[in-house]
DNA sequence: CGGAATCCCTGAAGATACTG
DNA sequence: CAGTATCTTCAGGGATTCCG
């Protein structure tokens, strides 16, 4: 991908698209960190294997850690970074629009 | 789709979801009304037929508005409501962080 | 000019089964 | 527990053609 003279939107929206990525950060940015057995309880909906790649790309991205420890059975945690954190701002906007123009259609119907 | 009860951070990413959704929104934010071939010109990449498409879908959901003047040629222009006036503050968020995240990943490299 | 209609294709996402 | 490996499905998006 060109990234390049990129759009800073298209840029953040690049690294963010992706069906669940919002909800795990959301997940993680209330209590990290958390093991994939907790996140995979509390994002409604996802498959074990759907969890997985969503936490793969954002660590690679560098939104979120993964700290394997060597138990039995093994226990992996994931974690909110520093620049997992800086998206706060960001989601909370989202989400007060989401709200406001959630309640917008309900009175339609 | 279902709308009740939906976290809303998930349902303001299914109204804006669509590759051009956010570009198109950001370009009537800075003038208002456009016509359909100045936002072609504007939106780099895009197809008319997917131009006609996310314009339908924003128009759909509010966030722009549609008028028709009965010239030869035909006149149609492009508004932003207030509704898509409101995504402001959240556009502005989302365009600060991938601003800020873009020069983070050009450093690296 | 501003579309509509059509076809096609890829990549995201879902389901299932198995493992260190 | 925390995954990996496959297979399949499907809708978003692209290209092309035609029209009032």
């Amino acid at each position: 991908m060109e990234e390049k003279n990129m759009c800073p939107v298209d840029y953040a929206v690049n690294l963010l698209s992706g069906k669940y990525k919002l909800r795990i950060l959301h997940a993680l940015l209330q209590e990290s960190p958390q093991r994939f057995k907790v996140l995979e309880r509390r994002i409604t909906g996802i498959s074990p294997t759907m969890l997985t790649s969503q936490l793969r790309e954002l660590e690679k991205d560098g939104l979120i850690g993964r700290t394997i420890f060597a138990t039995v059975p093994p226990t992996v945690e994931y974690n909110i970074t520093s620049v997992g954190q800086s998206t706060l701002p960001m989601l909370n906007e989202i989400y007060k629009w989401g709200l406001a123009h959630q309640s917008d259609n309900l009175k339609k119907n």
